[in-house]
DNA sequence: AGAGGCACCCGCACGC
DNA sequence: TGCGTGCGGGTGCCTC
């Protein structure tokens, strides 16, 4: 699943690949990918086009050309690039690629190499923005970069009118971009907040450990280079090692890590929800 | 405007 | 063994 950690890993892996390359054959294989556009259209604008960046805002990729167009990406849940070997499926060269299982698009850059874009559940996007289109787009959807300028009293600004759970408040990518349902999760574990809690009643102490807490969270899972769930590979193939360093996502009925208690799951937000019955305490009925 | 519920999609873990 | 059912996850859209 695709979070913040795990896109700037992606990011991360993408740029070396991607940056100063051309487009030299483009393929959009599945037309969900680019709805409402015509695939066979956006892959003919974004033939020639040449990358001078590859950006990350919340869980969204950046692709920026020289253009000063940008293709705006979203995994959402099974999304993933694989590059070069990965891509090529093994060593039997392009006609691996087409063997990709959930093959949704393939890039091949001027270097010779091949980039592919896998999807087994079809819900990642493709945008292609024209100039100046990007801030805006990013603007409607997202708040604040959370390791970037974002402070504690912003995070509080934002929660104060909000009566919803906080977990809800903070899986809303206009209260802190790119937070999502595991590192919800693990942030207010680490600040000791029930995910039941209206966001409005915490207190300014409260909302500093949140803000902190969500903030060393996702540091946490970029030094891990991401989370390795199911399926979810790094565009080299490799595996993030975040997974083993969660202390309640997915361990409900194990102990807590910090005071014994056996962890809890229930349904907050329409989201499993993973936490602490001792630790977190619940908001009065 | 804020809140909640659902659709979107598909592989997998279940129970029978 | 084979089938049916439910689940999950982020976002956008719909309703209230």
């Amino acid at each position: 699943m695709p979070e913040l950690p795990e896109v700037e890993t992606v990011r991360r892996q993408l740029e070396p690949a991607l940056v100063g390359r051309s487009f030299t054959g483009v393929e959009i294989l599945d037309h969900r990918l680019v709805q409402p556009r015509d695939r066979g259209e956006v892959a003919a604008e974004l033939l020639g086009e040449q990358v001078v960046a590859v950006g990350r805002r919340g869980k969204y990729l950046l692709v920026r050309f020289a253009s000063r167009r940008a293709l705006v990406v979203h995994l959402r849940m099974t999304g993933a690039f694989l590059i070069g070997a990965a891509a090529a499926g093994g060593a039997d060269g392009p006609s691996g690629l087409a063997a990709i299982p959930h093959l949704r698009a393939l890039l091949v850059l001027d270097d010779g190499a091949a980039v592919a874009f896998r999807d087994v559940r079809r819900f990642g996007t493709w945008t292609l923005l024209e100039p100046g289109e990007l801030r805006p787009y990013l603007a409607a959807r997202l708040g604040p970069e959370p390791l970037g300028a974002f402070s504690a009293a912003d995070l509080g600004s934002r929660l104060a009118r909000r009566q919803a759970p906080i977990k809800a408040v903070i899986l809303d990518q206009s209260t802190v971009a790119g937070v999502g349902n595991i590192y919800a999760d693990e942030a207010l574990w680490r600040s000791r907040i029930h995910p039941l809690r209206p966001a409005a009643d915490l207190d300014a102490a409260e909302v500093r450990s949140l803000h902190r807490a969500i903030r060393a969270a996702l540091a946490v899972g970029i030094a891990r280079q991401g989370a390795t769930l199911r399926d979810y590979r790094a565009p080299d193939g490799s595996s993030g090692g975040m997974q083993d360093e969660f202390k309640v996502y997915g361990r409900d009925g194990e102990p807590c890590p910090r005071c014994g208690r056996a962890l809890a799951k229930s349904r907050v937000a329409g989201r499993g929800t993973h936490f602490c019955p001792r630790c977190q305490r619940a908001p009065a009925a």
